[in-house]
DNA sequence: CTAATTCCTCAAGTTAACTTGAGATCAAGG
DNA sequence: CCTTGATCTCAAGTTAACTTGAGGAATTAG
């Protein structure tokens, strides 16, 4: 089995050169190198990278996706139980997403007519838990995402 | 009806001042100014602040969230009426959003069993449409989202 | 009236997820 | 052997949504 080179690998993946670069310094893969330094990747990277796109569109973090790729074995190929598992664990989560969104849906119907968007007693506006602070950048009041 | 100073709203709302004076700079809200320069908001800017939070829970862009404002009348107090309107828009939003991650769902559990992951081929990677490239940034491949 | 708040306006910094560019090396074709 | 084309590293730029800080006015409490 040969492995193949960043510039094949972006071919087959669509993703860019320096964003697979970007994904190793993150740690989503991690690629051989040559003698002279150039990376060679296994053939499972494609879906490695594969798995990385689809769970980004669901919308988790890259640490979050880290997290999940860590359940594969790294001193072997993984196999198709092996991505099942992930499966599984993916599948919970969006499920999750889904009854996240279907309540918002469901309060949003009385809330906005009625006097609850006048904060604090709002269930849509204050759901069950708010992100904490935790120095600069963006203040999302989004639900905290757990990196696990 | 007096209007009230930014440090009020920030406590009614939670919101921090630098953030109430940036939805101002990027059209979320237009507080009046009094003769020496400070903002004056309504109280309706309350509710206007409060809706911005709770859209943002949702995954919306301050953008998308700015063209919905954009409903609402701007030359009186926006009635239980306007703010439905807005209630009805996002309804079927969040409808669509829901709809979009049953699909992943439903599509998830055969994908990573078979080959599909293969790329290309795959519905789970390749939903519909993955955004095109427009200059520089973080390069997403979640559906494009219109700000309308 | 003065001290403490509050507010104002820039300018510059922050995170995430990458991209772009510079300068240098490596590999494959003719 | 030499010239493309692919890679490498490292530094700096990009967007979104804000925050932080500097240097000044305005308002409010006492």
């Amino acid at each position: 089995m040969p492995e193949i080179s960043i510039g094949t690998l972006s071919k087959r993946t669509g993703m860019a050169v320096s964003a697979i670069r970007y994904y190793e310094e993150v740690g989503l893969i991690h690629p051989n190198r040559t003698a002279s330094g150039q990376r060679r990747f296994a053939k499972s990277d494609i879906r490695r990278i594969a798995f990385v796109i689809a769970t980004q569109r669901l919308g988790f973090s890259l640490p979050e996706i880290r997290s999940q790729l860590a359940l594969l074995p790294n001193n072997r190929t993984p196999t198709v139980e092996d991505w099942s598992v992930l499966s599984q664990h993916f599948q919970a989560k969006i499920n999750a997403r889904i009854q996240d969104l279907e309540r918002l849906r469901d309060t949003l119907d009385g809330c906005i007519g009625c006097g609850c968007l006048s904060l604090k007693k709002c269930a849509l506006y204050n759901p069950n838990d708010i992100a904490a602070k935790s120095g600069p950048g963006p203040q999302f009041l989004l639900a905290k995402k757990d990196p696990g």
